[in-house]
DNA sequence: CTGAAAGCGCTTACAG
DNA sequence: CTGAAAGCGCTTACAG
């Protein structure tokens, strides 16, 4: 390794002080241009870096963004949050933020035990990303002593400000389609009781069914986990709807396996709808009909709420929804 | 936001120096067994978090390591390196290390911009996950004044060191096995001049072809990419073989695919073998025979030793391989 | 066992 | 336009 280049090392080098660098490289007044220049060009001859440990020291940031998600989204092949966080780091980086993620293991957050990221202080702000166990959360709330934004659900009675697609809204726009194709007889998968986002996508789907005057029948309501979160085996109703909305793809590829085992073929004798547009609606022999859920607009949306969060920590932006949009396929199918 | 504590305020409060604190908190020598106690009770009453800013600043190491993955890895349905990303950061957070990931676009690799946590002095090593460009490699190579990891491929003639999977002795006994099955006929897919992973694979069945006196075919191998690592048609060729080894299971998965337009039927006309047991080769209707890469023991290894080379940058490790395992599944017919 | 001093590499008032 | 001084929160060598 070189002998390590500062604003020092430039400074010595120009006879000036390290004070006239600092304000050229930052690109702060009190500096000639003619100085300026001379200073950045020997900056890139000497291969200089900015230390920003030391700047982050001084200035109180660290400019860092922790990502916390749960083992279980990361843990699978669930891709889906995974993905999520790819653009947020694209995102961050034009920013000139960088994102530290850390996966919350099953233990820790029985625990409660606090992120290392921020037990160390090495972040400025956190985004959670997935739900957590609300004693987690209440936690968070109640000890963090930083900008905290959850993404992608949002828990109730909660100061933290959250981003979510309108699942509500998606579900009910999907549902509809499924009636607009004639079917009448629907169901729906999914624990209601697990997460936000499964519980809003039930209520879109009851609410298309009230608009048309329909009562969801309970034989249609098919459990896909267990109050953790762990996957269970699907359980088809005794006599059939003619179409699920599934809660997401990776459960509606489950859902199209099962149908398949029992002899039931998608979408000739079942109609099957999604959320997600993930890897899994595509994979299957007929692609199934999702709600693309804008993964871009949502990071972005959070990205930037959170730096601005950690400019301005007073600032509230409480629920922000973002907008799926449907993608029509081969698995729902118009009857008679 | 709580007023900030630091070791100074647990010092005030008992009347003690903050070097006693830091002493204490670190379990070093040079403090009572008694006032230690009483200094990390008060650390838990005052939710008190070291400042790791402070000590990265004073011991000269930002305690994170940087990930680079290019864009091309990391923009489509290709999970295969995000998912090793999430087991590394897994491992680092038992060596007290954060990840910070940075994806390099298109653009900044032909420019040969090195990555901003870099440039910010941000990390204290790099891990680079996939293959580069040489250019941009050699430039780092030239340049960086970090210790430098390269992931899952190798570059000849480089310093740097590597560690990937064994993939010329896992392609040998891959194609064994279809030998072994009755196999004449070989085929591979795959850009041979793309990476050096590919590369390999191909020569692992160059061997196991070459060890049965066989001549590999030339109209039996087929590109799947471009020279920037775009994905391309596969042509199938005039006279079809009774086998091919694919480069990955995604192009396995795309083989499949193309095979069924023209109308053969994997395994029964042909059977079709491949690498990475990803999540393309259990989501096809036939489950592909592949390899599995072992990325847990590939990732160990690879944030253990970029955690060393911090601690001990002139130590070289060479090119480490790490063997993968062949998961047989309903691809690959016996034939006669 | 305990502490005063120095310093890591920056940035920001303050003074000229 | 330029610089001396102070300080961010730690750790380490030195002294007692």
């Amino acid at each position: 390794m070189k002998p390590k280049v500062t604003m020092q090392t430039i400074a010595d080098k120009l006879n000036v002080s390290v004070v006239t660098v600092s304000r050229a490289l930052n690109d702060k007044d009190g500096v000639s241009e003619v100085l300026r220049q001379r200073i950045k060009q020997l900056t890139k001859e000497l291969n200089y870096r900015p230390n920003s440990i030391a700047r982050s020291l001084k200035m109180n940031r660290s400019y860092n963004v922790g990502v916390l998600i749960s083992n279980r989204y990361a843990d699978s092949e669930d891709e889906y949050y995974i993905n999520v966080y790819k653009e947020m780091v694209k995102k961050a980086t034009e920013l000139k933020y960088s994102l530290i993620l850390e996966i919350l293991s099953s233990e820790n957050e029985e625990n409660l035990k606090p992120p290392y990221m921020y037990s160390e202080s090495k972040i400025d702000g956190l985004i959670v990303l997935g739900q957590l166990t609300t004693e987690y959360l209440k936690e968070i709330e109640k000890n963090f002593d930083l900008p905290v934004l959850y993404l992608d659900f949002y828990l109730n009675d909660s100061l933290i400000d959250s981003i979510i697609i309108d699942n509500f809204y998606a579900s009910y726009q999907l549902t509809l389609s499924l009636l607009k194709k004639g079917h009448r007889e629907i169901g729906f998968v999914g624990n209601i009781y697990s997460t936000s986002s499964i519980q809003d996508r039930y209520l879109g789907y009851y609410k298309a069914l009230l608009e048309w005057n329909l009562k969801p029948n309970d034989e249609y309501l098919i459990s896909d986990r267990d109050g953790l979160g762990r996957l269970i085996d699907l359980k088809l109703p005794q006599k059939m709807p003619t179409a699920f909305v599934a809660n997401c793809d990776k459960i509606a590829h489950k859902l199209n396996q099962t149908l398949n085992e029992h002899g039931y073929i998608v979408p000739d004798d079942v109609s099957v709808v999604s959320f997600d547009n993930s890897v899994y609606s595509t994979l299957t022999p007929v692609k199934i009909t999702t709600v693309d859920n804008n993964i871009k607009e949502m990071v972005h949306t959070a990205v930037n709420i959170i730096v601005k969060k950690i400019k301005n920590p007073e600032r509230k932006y409480g629920r922000i929804l973002v907008e799926g949009k449907i993608i029509e396929r081969e698995s729902s199918k118009t009857i008679s």
